[in-house]
DNA sequence: ACTTAGCACTTGGTCTCAGGGAGTGCTAAC
DNA sequence: GTTAGCACTCCCTGAGACCAAGTGCTAAGT
């Protein structure tokens, strides 16, 4: 058996099938792809691909189509991700410049990607959990109410009005914030329950119940944060794909709107070193999700927050990978730059 | 001619298309619903029905389908807004309780919604436009940085960073935020802009600069502010409508992507007198809803932001203008109590 | 002036059947 | 290890027949 043209006829059928959108047999593949064999050599490659769960044949008498396990041999050993065209390179320069707040250059982002790959695109917002404190502000609004500002060094803003029990001084709220922002500039968001309960401790006892409610008001921003949301765009394409798609479109949707299911999915994606990670149709623990496939990656520090595309498994994955890699570099060099 | 059992005939048509989701013939009519006349009887008046372009048939032997027209006139004419089940309105409850945080109120606003009518549900953010201010505030980040919130008395808080030319002096930043609040609280929104300009040129000539990059800036937020957001849930129910709706999910959902075509169609619904308004078919303007209907009203204050269900024309409409009324009341009575 | 029974007619959906096409697996020869 | 040949399987398509549902019209009844 000849191992490096079985691998040749795998890539051919998955390229065939994501291009034609139908099983594929024999004798074609020998005509599109100048494999210098015949049919019938083919045949007995793709039969020898079967055993090994490669590919498969919804009947009989039909071409074959690749298996989940076969998108993936093919995604990890027979495709590099390709640089994007210039063309692409430019639409993504267009589009992003002139974004200036952080959910506008989310959204710009995430409609780019969806529109490079014609599939549904989502994007994480920066996680707040990994980020350090830059700032801390407390307004009085009215006797009983405070506004509590977070703002992280990612550029987010988690902003929260507070009732109080005791009546606010706003000579004593400024003293406070000074003391917070004295005590927790530059702690991380995750620690930052801490850090602001020892400083509560070293305050004179007439500051503490007031202090210690505006702590408690901070670690909810802190925690309930928008780590755990995120913005997509792109559905409809989804109903723009094949018939037998279209049939579970349904299920796919509302796994979208369950974000918390997307998220656990992009974050349990282990990076990989070629920078972009796939997760393929049954990989993924979501039922909703068995005949699509995501491809993702970080972006801005190191196992940062994701961005990525979800959509048919039958998907072009060089192309895709490309445009997801591409898009969270520019993405991570905006998000410095500013 | 008889008109009041015309009439009838057509509220029997709609009810049983929308029930049985297929057209509707003269015998299943008589047998259905308990008119004491013949099956010829019902004929005749279905054929003057569809003179009136009130409904239409698919093909020469098939039953009657209702026209945009004649939904039209169902709506307006064959019912009236049933209340709610106590089940309903206890779902309501359970769902809307325990929220704090305007974005999530609005959040579980808009996925009960959904919930209820089995459609998607869409809900604008309340209109900063039309608030007034009461607090501002400003903070220095860094020496060329300023972060600004903008607190409405809706509840509403926005925040922006601003970067400023000169270099920010803690003091005078919280002079010039004096000398904003000050002569600002209480103002209209929409008029901030040109109150805070009359401030900035009352102050002496060195704090102008400063002041009016601030004005810059804080009149972004009152004007680029979340009057053009919204939240939407229930996407998925979209698919799950009948075949031939499902061939034009696609246009749908880049219209639902599109939330400024939204917005303006949600804008443009006049407010009906009885408290509900809907917008059927092709009285639509987006050649991608032409086969759905909104279902909307306002909520908050009057002539305020708009919350709304939207659907295939062929929709339960008593049922779904029922569970819009009453979604929008409690949202307002939350809203008014918070 | 309505209402009704009866009836011819139209049409889409379903079923069956046959034929064609695409593709496979196997065997035997190269 | 490769190839040609061939029988076989299965799906898809179209044609034809048939049925059910529904209509419109006419003529008779109230």
């Amino acid at each position: 058996m000849n191992e490096p043209r079985k691998l040749e006829v795998l890539r051919a059928i998955v390229e065939d099938y994501v291009h034609f959108r139908e099983p594929v047999g024999s004798k074609a593949l020998v005509e599109r792809h100048g494999l210098g064999v015949s049919s019938a050599t083919i045949r007995n490659d793709m039969a020898a691909l079967e055993d090994e769960g490669l590919i498969a044949a919804p009947h009989t008498s039909a071409g074959r189509v690749p298996t989940d396990k076969g998108y993936r041999v093919f995604v990890d050993h027979l495709t590099s991700v390709r640089p994007l065209s210039p063309a692409e390179k430019q639409a993504i320069h267009a589009l992003l410049d002139g974004a200036d707040d952080l959910d506008d250059v989310l959204e710009r982002t995430v409609r780019l990607l969806s529109q490079l790959t014609n599939q549904v695109a989502v994007v994480q917002y920066p996680q707040l959990g990994r980020a350090r404190v830059r700032h801390i502000e407390a307004v009085a609004l009215a006797p009983h109410e405070v506004l509590l500002v977070l703002i992280a060094d990612t550029g987010t803003v988690e902003q929260r009005v507070q009732s109080v029990v005791e009546e606010v001084d706003r000579d004593r709220l400024v003293y406070l914030r000074d003391r917070f922002v004295e005590g927790a500039a530059g702690t991380p968001v995750t620690h930052l329950d801490a850090t602001l309960s020892a400083i509560v401790d070293a305050l004179p006892p007439h500051d503490q119940p007031l202090a210690a409610e505006l702590v408690r008001g901070l670690s909810v921003l802190a925690a309930s944060s928008r780590e755990d949301r995120m913005v997509m765009a792109g559905t409809a394409y989804l109903a723009r794909s094949t018939s037998d798609f279209l049939q579970s479109i349904s299920p796919v949707l509302e796994a979208l709107e369950e974000q918390v299911v997307l998220l656990r999915l992009l974050s349990e994606m282990a990076s990989d070193p070629r920078g972009v990670t796939v997760t393929i149709g049954r990989e993924n623990p979501y039922d909703g999700l068995v005949e699509t496939s995501v491809v993702a990656t970080g972006y801005g520090r190191t196992d940062g927050p994701k961005i990525g595309v979800l959509g048919p498994t039958r998907m072009d994955y060089p192309a895709t990978m490309a445009a997801v890699r591409a898009v969270a570099r520019y993405l991570s060099k905006i998000l410095a730059g500013s």
